[in-house]
DNA sequence: CGCAGCACCTTTTTT
DNA sequence: AGGTGCTGCG
């Protein structure tokens, strides 16, 4: 076979890492230098040469967005179908794993996928249940919890509470909350990993059946993967399986939940002929834009160490807007966006990254004013909305009729005369007899000892979802058979019909139920694009012989649902939804101390290191043109900041960055003149008694300010929040290190 | 049952 | 500040 066509295109060290012939492979990619091209023409090398067929390869990302990129692009090269690959995100395959071998997991057949909301939802139930105070345990912290056991594949028997009180209450949540959720027939994210995990370890059968179908193992985004990924991988490898790990340590920017950057320092002990290899040239930006990113990257000590270069011209400079606060930023970037786009150039290739995405209000409202289209990415996504969940929660009921976060979601959704009283009542006896609430209910109701205003509230609410059951392609009697004929949009159609949510909002007059009708009914044709043409329907239904709707909830819940984008648009994001994406243009902004690097982060070097790679990260989406920029004063949930320049300015170059000023300049030297002089009135008055009014006290400590506290010594003020009584500021003490104190109570003294 | 008012929180987010 | 979720009342 002539495989020019796939080795041809690429540059020398490109070819040598596509066509390595070592046993396993870990290639250092950074950023902009093809790691998604090395993987689809590694696959496609692998096929072409006939080492490998499609069937034996397996190959895993962490997003669906990058899988379909995966999967389109090698479909593209190799001009024939990939069925039999295996190609996905962790979560998704593992899943598949599981529907195939439900059997065999001791799960049931329609289990269902608990998303995050979910999840929270059933800790707080679970903790309610328990009769433990959930202020002093508080259900956000143990889902945190569970979570992080989770992703170190770890089960309660296996953690050891140290005697201490709240490890033991975690524990003991984290044990009943997988009892109901067994019981319930449901899995939340971590679970189906670990429980893909445990299903190989636990059964020599298949997981030498899958260690000797895949024969070579493609990881993408390697320093994202958490410790049950890795075992999950290592797992099916084996001692044959050869493995191809293609990640940046640079860009490890998830180690907050759970991704241990370790791995990548792991897999050369863990198998022997590991061959590194190091993509170095970059072919996304200029090489003003190359030497910024990496004299900021530099300053990180763990790293296995890269430098990216690039035979681009040097380009402009940095550029760097510093703002007298956050609205003139946001009108300073979006002036120059106006100027971008007069000058033809594209409104979706520009880019604005920020920290925290209570950022993008500022520019949302001036783009909004200037009639610039934007889209902010992120945030509510379409699976997500709560109408969309509520006949979601229908169809679970309809699958599984034990699946109890369905049942709690929409037993009274829409209103059907069931209240607290009645609710309280089915879950006692749920709890006492350790059975479903819809088990509950039957009992109840057979027993009649429900009030006579909910029993046929109730058995009504059974009835329906009987009904729906029968009208359904699948029902509990005969689970696998397939009603022939009858389209799966037809029946979400009936749903939304029969379980009166649509008639719910379309008689709410309120300005919000306009568009959940819209959604719902976006729902119907959702689920006929599903039917007709989605590569999840392919796999799981057509290939595996799943159920199509239990595969199409699946599918609701591990791929939410990436908002459309409408026409062309600017594009707001955090820094770390701008992973994996490049623009021509790219605003960087909110650059200061407490900010970027975030406040939580300041304390400890790991995490500082973290903020920095998010940092390189954000530097190394632009191709043509950085603008950074920071505000001198910040108005951040209620009170004014101020805040010294973020280091990470400091630690670029200074001859590669250019300070610019605005076109609009009337404006802004009127604000930076008056910035200005009010802080000089401050530092003169800095003596200024304190009973003078509130104003007075916040001129009288200005950041930078030495002070003296009768027990922590000598400090300088960093910055004050709030206002009044409620006044604190920040000081950075020479020998007790940095404290907020609230002024009224601490007696500071100016020096 | 629905609504109004109040406490609470607030980094990053995919699956 | 602003949004969310819970409680208590009508």
């Amino acid at each position: 076979m002539d495989v020019t066509y796939i080795l041809d295109p690429l540059n020398e060290t490109q070819r040598e890492v596509v066509s390595a012939s070592s046993d396993h492979a870990l290639v250092l990619a950074g950023a902009g230098s093809g790691k998604t091209r090395v993987l689809v023409h590694r696959i496609a090398w692998l096929v072409e040469t006939g080492q490998v067929p499609p069937h034996g390869i397996l190959a895993v990302t962490f997003t669906n967005k990058a899988a379909m990129e995966m999967r389109s692009r090698i479909e593209g090269m190799l001009n024939r179908s990939l069925g039999a690959m295996w190609v996905g995100t962790f979560h998704g395959l593992a899943h598949r794993m599981l529907r195939l071998h439900w059997k065999d997991t001791d799960l049931p057949e329609g289990f269902q996928i608990l998303d995050s909301e979910d999840q929270s939802r059933m800790v707080r139930r679970v903790i309610r249940t328990m009769g433990v105070d959930d202020s002093k345990y508080p259900p956000k912290q143990a889902q945190w919890f569970i979570n992080t056991q989770k992703d170190e594949g770890l089960r309660p028997k296996h953690i050891d509470d140290h005697n201490d009180t709240w490890t033991d209450q975690m524990l003991r949540i984290y044990q009943s909350y997988e009892e109901a959720c067994q019981r319930g027939g449901l899995v939340d994210f971590a679970e189906l990993l670990l429980r893909a995990h445990e299903l190989l370890r636990d059964r020599d059968d298949l997981l030498r059946h899958y260690q000797r179908r895949f024969s070579h193992l493609l990881v993408d985004e390697f320093q994202d993967t958490n410790t049950i990924q890795y075992a999950w991988i290592r797992l099916i490898a084996g001692d044959t399986g050869r493995l191809f790990m293609v990640g940046d340590d640079d860009q490890s920017i998830y180690g907050w939940r759970g991704a241990r950057i370790e791995n990548i320092h792991r897999f050369p002990r863990d198998f022997p002929e590991v061959h590194t290899y190091r993509l170095e040239r970059n072919y996304r930006s200029t090489a003003n834009i190359l030497a910024a990113a990496n004299a900021v990257i530099a300053n990180n000590r763990s790293r296995l160490g890269k430098n990216l270069w690039t035979s681009d011209e040097n380009g402009e400079p940095i550029y760097l807007y510093v703002a007298f606060n956050e609205q003139e930023e946001a009108e300073f970037m979006v002036e120059r966006i106006r100027q971008w786009i007069e000058d033809g150039g594209h409104r979706d290739h520009v880019a604005v990254l920020y920290r925290t995405s209570a950022q993008s209000r500022v520019f949302e409202e001036r783009l909004l004013a200037s009639g610039i289209p934007y889209r902010v990415h992120g945030g509510l996504r379409f699976y997500e909305r709560a109408e969309i969940k509520d006949a979601l929660a229908y169809l679970r009921l309809v699958v599984n009729r034990y699946d109890d976060a369905a049942f709690e979601r929409v037993i009274n959704q829409p209103p059907r005369g069931i209240g607290m009283r009645t609710l309280e009542t089915i879950r006692s006896e749920a709890r006492s007899q350790v059975i479903s609430l819809w088990s509950a209910s039957e009992a109840l109701l057979g027993r009649s000892e429900l009030l006579p205003r909910a029993t046929g509230a109730v058995a009504n609410f059974l009835r329906l979802i009987q009904d729906l059951a029968s009208d359904t392609p699948i029902n509990d009697d005969q689970p696998s058979q397939t009603a022939p004929g009858k389209p799966l949009y037809e029946v979400v159609d009936r749903t939304l019909q029969k379980s009166g949510l649509l008639r719910h909002y379309k008689t709410d007059k309120s300005d919000r139920a306009e568009a959940r009708v819209e959604n719902l009914e976006e729902l119907v044709s959702a689920v006929r694009q599903f039917e007709r043409n989605e590569v999840a329907y392919q796999i799981n239904v057509e290939q595996d012989g799943i159920d199509p709707l239990a595969a199409f909830l699946s599918h609701a819940a591990l791929e939410a649902g990436e908002a459309r984008t409408q026409g062309k648009s600017v594009h707001l994001m955090t820094l770390h939804a701008a992973k994996g994406l490049e623009f021509p243009m790219i605003f960087l902004c909110g650059l200061e101390e407490g900010l970027f690097p975030h406040q939580r982060s300041a304390s400890n070097q790991k995490q500082l290191e973290e903020e920095r790679r998010l940092c390189y990260v954000g530097m190394t989406r632009a191709k043509r043109i950085l603008y950074l920029s920071y505000a001198e004063s910040r108005r951040l949930h209620g009170s004014e900041y101020y805040q010294r320049p973020s280091r990470f300015i400091d630690e670029i170059p200074a001859k590669l960055i250019q300070e610019v000023r605005a076109r609009n300049s009337e404006k802004s030297r009127f604000g930076g003149t008056k910035f200005a002089s009010k802080k000089k009135t401050a530092k003169t008055h800095s003596t200024w008694k304190t009973n003078q009014g509130m104003k007075d006290m916040e001129t009288q400590w200005p950041p930078g300010q030495s002070v003296l506290h009768p027990s922590f010594g000598e400090g300088v003020i960093l910055c004050y929040e709030g206002h009044g009584p409620h006044m604190r500021v920040q000081v950075s003490f020479s020998k007790v290190g940095t404290k907020w104190l609230v002024l009224s109570y601490a007696k500071l003294q100016a020096i």
